[in-house]
DNA sequence: CAACTAAGTTGATTTTTTTAACTTAGTATA
DNA sequence: TATACTAAGTTAAAAAAATCAACTTAGTTG
């Protein structure tokens, strides 16, 4: 993929490796366990094989998703999410919720195993070892420290 | 825009309405200040007049943008989220900190006001009023509690 | 040996996005 | 008062990306 937004942003920049269209849903679908190329296009109701297969690439040279063999003869692989990818899983999460509150038709939820209670996405702080507000965090450039809005 | 996934699947649904092109950046860009036409089209190098036009209407359409008058003479307007559109906030965050983790070139941190450390992004069960591991959280189909995959 | 399956590839068509020029209404300037 | 300028778009053409449908290749099964 081109560089396709030039803006100086993470989200933007992050967008240029996964917002392409059917990107993220891919990588869900080996996250969640589809990991040969006909699963995932069975899964992936209306993706196209060449498509697929691209992405695929591009997710594997971007170093989200890498590829095993699986059986010798005949040659079969399967996809697999590299660390990078499996670290997504906060972005399809906070998706789901968004979905879970705003869609006119939920189709899935997260809750506590504990008390079955639907749980909400939370900011930590490790140093603090406690849940902050987001009123208690600054977004920063990571070079200057300045404060920075985008 | 039409339904372009058609998975029963809350990433994907969430993604009809917000996954085009450009759209998030320009939801992001709305929810940092930026409210006008053209603040929001010199914010976002490299957008066209018209994809930024299109993507406006559609998201006044879905609820997550409204506009509002600004002045009278001439009539101006300044685009701002709805409470689903600032509810993305999330999103943006979890975009933002899988960059700070991967992007070859970081640009912006989330720190702690208090301590300087950055933050993390963890899930929170209200009922029990703690943080919980994502372990300890279950996917489960909004209709029929069935544990589901997807 | 014929049919089948996995994992794609190829080429044509359609849809989206980009590029660039134009519009419209009001404001400020010479 | 004509002229240029700005905000907020619209329009049309060209380029890029996605979709659709058929084809390929290598190995397997009946």
């Amino acid at each position: 993929m081109k560089e396709r937004y030039k803006l100086p942003c993470n989200i933007a920049q992050t967008l240029n490796i996964v917002g392409d269209r059917w990107t993220l849903l891919i990588l869900h679908d080996i996250l969640i366990g589809h990991q040969t190329f006909n699963e995932l296009k069975k899964n992936l109701e209306g993706i196209s094989a060449n498509l697929l297969s691209d992405r695929l690439k591009h997710l594997e040279k971007a170093g989200l998703v890498e590829t095993e063999v699986y059986t010798k003869h005949p040659p079969r692989y399967q996809y697999k999410l590299t660390e990078s990818g499996r670290d997504l899983e906060p972005v399809f999460d906070a998706l789901l919720l968004w979905g879970r509150d705003h869609l006119d038709h939920c189709y899935k939820k997260m809750v506590h195993s504990d008390c079955q209670h639907e749980v909400e996405l939370s900011y930590y702080c490790p140093s603090c070892k406690k849940t902050v507000d987001k009123s208690e965090i600054d977004t920063v450039s990571a070079v200057t420290s300045d404060l920075y809005t985008r």
